[in-house]
DNA sequence: CTGGTCGTGCTTCGCGTGCT
DNA sequence: AGCACGCGAAGCACGACCAG
């Protein structure tokens, strides 16, 4: 059992940089300004969404203080107890409703990091953060908050298998972010701007291949290509069930609305479904399915392409629409990833009405896609598989380090499991030795 | 069972006000 | 000046429900 004591944050930091209760002039272009909902625990470091910007005066000016790298951001309201790192270089500002924590030198900030949004602490200030409407942890709690201080070398320890797997995380991030930029570029080369490599070789459009006038598209296509609507090219066109849910961990996954995401699948969020009643055989997902969230006026409409499956059978609740096209009629691999670059028109579905939105079948049915000549379809998904298998692999891992990170932190803070296990296991996710991975993302 | 619609409540946001 | 705190609105998600 490893030495532990509860210490107060206020006799763990050496300054809290509180810019709150003023409302920040903000600017059209300048500093980046984040708000709290650019602190996630999905990411160590803030996200940069919906950002607003200020100009250099204001930053010279405006503020008690600066945030530094190293320094962690807490919340305190909205969701009060959510936190991330600055990183270095800090590119940019903070504002209401968040404060900075510099921890002392001593005190490890993955560590630091970790114990703040451990279940634990989590919970403490669930439970006293005060607001009827808006939930509020005031500074006067948030600097007594009483944190569990291991001894120094087990901190640094915690502290490195945190950054170690939260990093890892974030590079694979980043990767499948490159490897579907390039998959993103090959496509609109290809079938937007028409200078796939002609018979000669040369790009086709740009170096005067013929171009013929389509008159559903009202522009200009490639000679040969066709214009289907959706209709014609799938066999499958359901929204999926109603399932009675259970959190025991049998069933089969069930995918929301939540899950969609970035043109992808995020199985974080799935729940389970316990009797695998005969309606949802027959609305089990397949690789290669888009999927299309099919209500809400700001979430209608996002889609997302089904690259890897993490179980055998997935399904997906009512307000999911599972698409499936036939593979005699199309490539599916080019197919859906057609659809996804299609995610802007589907949204449109969602217009016109104050209320509630549902996703219009009829016109869903009715979006036109261009078919180039079935050779051109090949090559594409000769590129683009080896991408989704890339991109699987990373996020299969991710979710699986993430789901690590999550059981083993309270563990290792209670000591019931030692810093050496906890290295071994670390070591078979990442396929390499933990210390090696340490040195490596330093 | 299919293919939806409706009502509701939670979450999150910007933009402050007013007390100490 | 600094900070606690909340309004009003929009966003979002989901379970209940319904007609054929």
């Amino acid at each position: 059992m490893t030495n532990r004591e509860y210490l107060e944050i206020e006799k763990l930091v050496d300054v809290i940089i509180d810019n709150r209760g003023k409302t920040v002039p903000t600017s059209e272009f300048g500093i980046p300004l984040i708000a709290t909902n650019c602190i996630k625990h999905s990411s160590i470091y803030p996200t940069f969404e919906n950002i607003r910007f200020i100009d250099k005066n204001v930053y010279d000016t405006w503020f008690r203080a600066h945030l530094e790298s190293n320094d962690i951001i807490f919340v305190n309201k909205g969701t009060p107890g959510r936190c991330c790192l600055v990183p270095d270089p800090v590119s940019f500002v903070a504002a209401q409703d968040m404060v900075g924590l510099r921890f002392k030198k001593h005190l490890n900030p993955y560590y630091m990091l970790a114990v703040l949004r451990s279940k634990e602490i989590q919970t403490t200030i669930e439970n006293n953060h005060v607001g009827l409407v808006i939930a509020h942890l005031r500074k006067q709690e948030l600097v007594k908050l009483k944190l569990p201080i291991l001894d120094e070398h087990t901190r640094n320890k915690i502290g490195d298998i945190y950054e170690v797997i939260s990093n890892k995380i974030e590079l694979n991030n980043k990767i499948n972010a490159k490897l579907e930029a390039t998959a993103k570029m090959l496509y609109d080369y290809w079938f937007v701007q028409f200078d796939f490599p002609g018979a000669d070789g040369k790009p086709y459009k740009s170096s005067g291949g013929e171009m013929v006038y389509n008159e559903v598209l009202k522009r200009e296509i490639p000679k040969g290509w066709d214009v289907k609507k959706l209709n014609a090219l799938t066999s499958f066109l359901s929204r999926g069930i109603s399932p009675k849910y259970t959190y025991e961990n049998k069933g089969i996954p069930v995918l929301n609305q939540k899950c969609i995401r970035e043109y992808g699948l995020k199985y974080q969020f799935q729940r389970r479904h316990d009797n695998v009643a005969k309606n949802a055989v027959n609305r089990l997902i397949k690789k290669y399915d888009v999927l299309v969230n099919s209500t809400g006026v700001g979430t209608l409409g996002r889609v997302a392409l089904v690259r890897w499956l993490i179980e055998n059978e997935v399904t997906v609740d009512s307000h999911v629409t599972i698409v499936r096209a036939i593979p005699e009629n199309i490539n599916i691999v080019f197919f859906g990833y057609s659809l996804l670059t299609k995610q802007r028109e589907i949204e449109g579905f969602a217009n016109g009405s104050t209320g509630q939105v549902e996703l219009n079948r009829s016109q869903l049915s009715d979006i036109n896609l261009l078919i180039p000549q079935a050779n051109f379809q090949t090559n594409f998904e000769e590129f683009y598989n080896p991408i989704i298998e890339k991109v699987s692999i990373n996020e299969k891992q991710n979710y699986e380090l993430a789901s690590l990170r999550d059981w083993l932190l309270p563990m290792l803070m209670n000591g019931q499991v030692t810093v050496k296990d906890t290295y071994e296991m670390v070591e078979e996710k990442l396929g390499m030795a933990a210390e090696q991975e340490v040195k490596y993302v330093r």
